[in-house]
RNA sequence: GCCCCCAUGGUCUAGUGGCUUAGGACGUCGGCCUUUCACGCCGAAGAUCGCGGGUUCGAACCCCGCUGGGGGUACCA
């Protein structure tokens, strides 16, 4: 079994392309043991960049997606695209026509409008190709079973522009048989390609390939998956704090049913239940806030040794072991982090409601507080906690009347990780010196 | 217009003729825990299985039609 993954670089990779490259690995990896081939389609001169294929590259690589072979640049192969491009002119599979969308516009007026367009040979012009006369071209799809389509409604595709390049469906047919490739496993979108890809290996005598249709992602509003619909691309989820083993559970589960009843997966046990006839056949609505609890999951998995790595790599700050520790059960992805924590490294933020609520209206619940803490021997949890404690119970007030203007005080909001871990954390000399400056601006 | 595909709670899915008074997960709502926010735990609401016909003793599962949604329709990929 070879399979590919063959992404135009005509942008960043998106969830959509990421699944399907996904899906390519898990056969890869599973119990086919497919050879995973990885294929950029860049014949489109006026839409392919270096830096997409970099940034896509750099997607699959992140998402931890490896491939065995390639990437193979359908650019390098167009000798072979010539050579097979000849061989059907040759054998009057395929013709020269200088016809254009005029000339196929008038064919239909006269035939009817689901007559396929048929052209006369001439001397010079694009290549089409011949499609045969027979009732149907059909095929057996992996996921959605038989696909039928009537001959005698396909155009003749061009396959070659007037200038003898050759255009996708004719590369991609001869680059699939040059590359072995056995299963083709793509987006939905390819649905109606894959009758003009299957005549080429038709014409070429070729065996075809099986292939297995994914059903397409659509945004909340039921259409196709685009930028407007927030963090459609591998790279923003990396920036959004997601981690890959999260994203990489996440969107198989969009399109394909693991387990009855079980969802969290690892990368290898996935690839041992991936089968391309449980695919889903219906589109599937990309859903963060499940991401997001998947992510969280993922994230409280992870050793506070592990998880400090990839936040200090998140956020570019180094040290942050303490502050992970007490953080941790706290957020759910990378990102959360420094909006909860960062105020220990960065110094109390002042947040004026909370202020005036917590502070300023009764500065003498934080002026004892710091008092109590103040005069204590040893600082450690044990005897904050201890100390804290005991000034609530004394003072007779609700545990959130002393605890709250703390919290204030040191990090500049009311939401923070828990007061004693924060206060250890910070130390004694910190942790009184930002008490009394919020005393100071309470006057 | 033409060709093709799809249709289970708000979302992702399980289910392939009786085990289904349709299972799980996310989300939502309520409660517990509690120093904030989360986490965790407990509980609840939410689906006439798109609609209408068949086939069958029996259908979410099979057949037909319809409706709705989507994809393609380039000398793009």
């Amino acid at each position: 079994m070879r399979v590919r993954f063959a992404p135009s670089p005509t942008g960043a990779l998106h969830i959509g392309g990421a699944r399907a490259a996904l899906y390519n690995w898990l056969l890869a990896q599973g119990p086919e043991h497919a050879t995973f081939v990885l294929r950029i389609e860049d014949t489109d001169p006026e839409r392919s960049t270096k830096e997409n294929v970099e940034q896509i590259l750099d997607a699959l690589r992140w998402l931890g997606l490896n491939w065995d072979e390639g990437p193979i640049f359908q650019t390098n192969n167009t000798a072979r695209h010539q050579e097979a491009l000849a061989q059907l002119l040759a054998s009057g599979h395929a013709y020269h026509s200088t016809a254009g969308k005029a000339e196929v516009d008038a064919y239909k007026a006269e035939h009817g409008a689901s007559a396929g367009f048929r052209g006369t040979p001439e001397a010079s012009g694009a290549v089409r190709l011949r499609v045969p006369d027979k009732p149907a071209t059909s095929f057996d799809d992996a996921v959605r079973g038989e696909i039928s389509t009537p001959n005698a409604s396909m155009d003749d595709p061009v396959i070659a522009r007037g200038d003898g390049s050759v255009l996708y469906n004719f590369a991609v047919a001869v680059d699939d048989l040059d590359a072995q490739i056995t299963h083709v496993v793509r987006g939905e979108d390819h649905i109606s390609n894959t009758p003009k890809q299957l005549l080429v290996f038709e014409a070429l005598g070729a065996p075809q390939p099986r292939y297995a249709h994914l059903p397409l992602l659509h945004g909340p509003d039921g259409k196709k998956l685009s930028k407007r619909h927030g963090a459609a691309s591998v790279q923003e989820l990396r920036d959004a704090g997601y981690l890959p083993e999260a994203v990489i559970n996440y969107i198989a589960l969009l399109g394909a049913g693991f387990a009855p009843d079980e969802e969290l997966f690892s990368a290898a046990e996935l690839a041992a239940r991936f089968k391309l006839e449980s695919v889903s056949k219906s589109p599937a609505v990309f859903d963060e806030k499940k991401l997001r609890n998947f992510n969280g999951q993922y994230l409280r998995a992870l050793s506070s040794e592990e998880l400090t790595r990839r936040l200090e790599a998140f956020t570019g700050h180094p040290n942050l072991a303490p502050a992970v520790e007490i953080s941790r059960e706290k957020i759910q992805t990378l990102r959360d982090f420094w909006p909860l924590a960062g105020f220990i490294y960065d110094g109390a933020g002042h947040d004026p409601k909370a202020f005036d609520k917590w502070i300023a209206k009764d500065p003498a619940r934080l002026a004892s507080a710091r008092e109590t803490l103040a005069e204590l021997p040893e600082w450690n949890l044990t005897t904050i906690e201890a100390a804290l404690t005991a000034l609530v119970e004394g003072s007779g007030a609700k545990p959130g009347q002393v605890y709250q203007p703390i919290r204030v005080a040191l990090s500049g909001t009311t939401v923070s990780p828990g007061i004693f871990e924060t206060l250890n954390v910070l130390g004694r000399e910190e942790s009184l010196k930002r008490m009394d400056q919020a005393l100071d601006r309470a006057g």
